[in-house]
DNA sequence: TCCCAAGTGTGACATTTGTCACTGCGGCTT
DNA sequence: AAGCCGCAGTGACAAATGTCACACTTGGGA
């Protein structure tokens, strides 16, 4: 998370006023996917997603961008186009910055330029092991490491991690590219097996750690 | 690439100095998959590759690294362990240069931290575009997008490109995530289509318009 | 309250993709 | 010159994955 909560009050005061704000409700597109601008946006409430569709109807999902959080920092820093579309998936508002500001902003600021390295970074491994888990697992398996994933998000109570607003079959599905259908059965199966836990609009995971070893044990095969 | 040859030449020579040189064989592993350490690299000559073998011996490839690129930048900035393994694939001269000196030298050169971010920003990208192209075109479209991007590496003659070193078929494969069997088959066919002229060791395209056409389509479809 | 839309569950089937097994071809070594 | 080795070519088959169709569930609005 790149925090500018942490500059000094006067250059973020600066830095605000120097930022166009806007509100989108949910759908509305924020970046289009190979658009020429070059601003980058800060995320202050609700949350926007980097979708890339293809002409036939696919949706790859990239990532989802929360409170706190930036977006549009690539097109900024290379020149290039848009790497993907930006959505609103909920109400949000956003600060729109220059290019230009955001780069003076980098130089001047150590602890930014930081910041924006280390995120960097986060999104190459991100990208990385979805790279990783294409090539080397099955549907099944990328399904497990995506339900890991979602559940280290949230606390652990003893063995079991409840993860309360489970995405769509088809929101995951995109993440780890395959098919709706495949999510549902893997979910089925899971539940049958006792691994999962279905309760209205939340999953349960009972015991965690057993999730855990099937995922590693399919990546080490 | 990062260019420390543009650097103050007091500068360079106080960094060189603080850099120790290693020479690898073809096959030696330079960084561990995992590993702790946190050092950044330059290849000076030679070429190496970031690959992650799973434990049923898949071969992900990652990246090349050739002379005046880095390699093993992700820890040196975030701290975690290292994304994948990298090995020799020729003899290679390689300094490594200490993550804390690796910091002061972007704090310091504003040029570095640039040359820094935009060189992320590529692998973000690259990254991206392979897991787009995972998601939605099939083994022979992923084919045909790789033998395009190694197209361009080379220069264009009137409508034919020729790529004088063509990786072998596994390498090909273990960069689309796929296998051997689909890159050869996939060559036969474009070469019976005439997309394709396999000459010794080297791989005539005699109108590189063509196969853009078909990539295009296919992306966009 | 009823109905609709979005999301889900599931079977049957089609297609794609991977696996295995074997052959052939250079180039290089002994 | 013979033989070996890594890479390449290809057919037959197996397995994984995707597609389609349709029924069911559920949680808000009208």
């Amino acid at each position: 998370m790149v925090a500018l909560h942490d500059l000094p009050e006067d250059v973020r005061n600066r830095l605000e006023r120097n930022c166009k704000w806007h509100r989108f409700e949910p759908l509305a597109e924020i970046v289009g996917y190979r658009d020429q601008s070059r601003d980058v946006f800060f995320v202050t409430s609700g949350r926007v997603r980097a979708v890339i569709y293809s002409a036939s109807g696919t949706v790859v999902a990239f990532r989802d961008v929360g409170p706190g959080q930036m977006f549009g920092e690539y097109a900024a820093i290379d020149g290039q186009t848009r790497s993907a579309s930006i959505e609103a998936v909920e109400h949000s508002v956003v600060a729109q910055m220059s290019c230009d500001t955001f780069w003076k902003l980098i130089l001047a600021e150590p602890a930014v330029a930081k910041a924006v390295l280390v995120h960097l970074t986060t999104m190459i491994r991100a990208l990385s092991t979805r790279v990783y888990e294409f090539s080397t697992l099955t549907v099944q398996n990328r399904i497990h490491a995506e339900l890991l994933r979602l559940a280290r998000e949230h606390p652990i109570a003893s063995t079991s991690v409840k993860i309360p607003k489970l995405p769509t079959h088809a929101e995951i599905a995109s993440s780890i590219s395959t098919h709706r259908e495949a999510v549902s059965r893997e979910l089925t199966r899971l539940a049958r097996l006792g691994i999962v836990e279905r309760r209205a609009g939340a999953l349960v995971i009972p015991d965690i750690k057993r999730l855990i070893r099937m995922v590693e044990q399919a990546i080490g095969e």
